[in-house]
DNA sequence: TGCTCATTTGAACATTTGTTCATATGTAAT
DNA sequence: ATTACATATGAACAAATGTTCAAATGAGCA
């Protein structure tokens, strides 16, 4: 709207812009925040990663469960762990030879919840 | 929890193992609403992506004045905005020669606000 | 018409990413 | 010690991805 209506008279676009960029630039957060969110959005930007949290919303289960319940090796499993759990999304607990994984964020559930949303829509 | 302490007695690993699996899987989605959330987070999941929507929760702007606000190619920019129009994250008007990227879901800002939280935590 | 400006598009390239395979680590039982 | 089992790890490979460059489209203006 503003950057819509504001073009005209004698002003040249390209001064209205700049002060549009300005007012922006103003505005938005530190680059490092931005590259932190894009990295957490990117861990959930994949089909196992999201298979793996779905399941974790019903219970903690070990690596070999999981891989059973996706049809998929242990390996793989195990290495998309190891990304949920640099992303502080999963924490484990050893129990014996098996290791038993769960979520670790409370904000994951919402996230999925509106994400769904805007798939739905 | 459940899976952790009742794995006892006579009973094997693999049945209780078994039982959780088919348990968890009766409660999970389809793949394919799985596989959309997991495109949709794709498309958050890349800092030039990222910074465009943060601008757009400002104002709506031109191709051009987010090029010039991120430092990037109007090109760069124009292949993103197609990444975000096909996710119906953006929506655009023409103006003349110039044209006007908005943000196109309500949901977008409460899904980072979200992210956000868990970065800082 | 011809020229300029804003944007789009497609091919090319380097980089990143997810899975597989083979191997290593670590724990429990015989 | 040796065996068996659960998980982790590293290298290798194919597939996907973001940017650049060059060229195409399309709209206003001389």
């Amino acid at each position: 709207m503003a950057a819509d209506d504001e073009n005209r008279g004698s002003l040249e676009q390209s001064e209205v812009d700049e002060d549009l960029v300005a007012q922006v630039r103003e505005k938005m957060p530190e680059d490092e925040p931005l590259y932190d969110l894009a990295e957490l959005f990117k861990v959930f930007g994949d089909s196992t990663r999201i298979k793996i949290i779905w399941a974790l919303f019903e219970s903690d289960m070990s690596v070999g469960d999981i891989a059973n319940l996706l049809n998929m090796t242990q390996s793989a499993i195990s290495h998309q762990l190891r990304v949920l759990k640099n992303a502080r999304l999963v924490k484990y607990k050893k129990s014996g030879k098996t290791v038993y994984y769960s979520l670790n964020d409370d904000h994951i559930k919402k996230i999925f919840e509106l994400g769904m949303e805007h798939i739905m829509e």
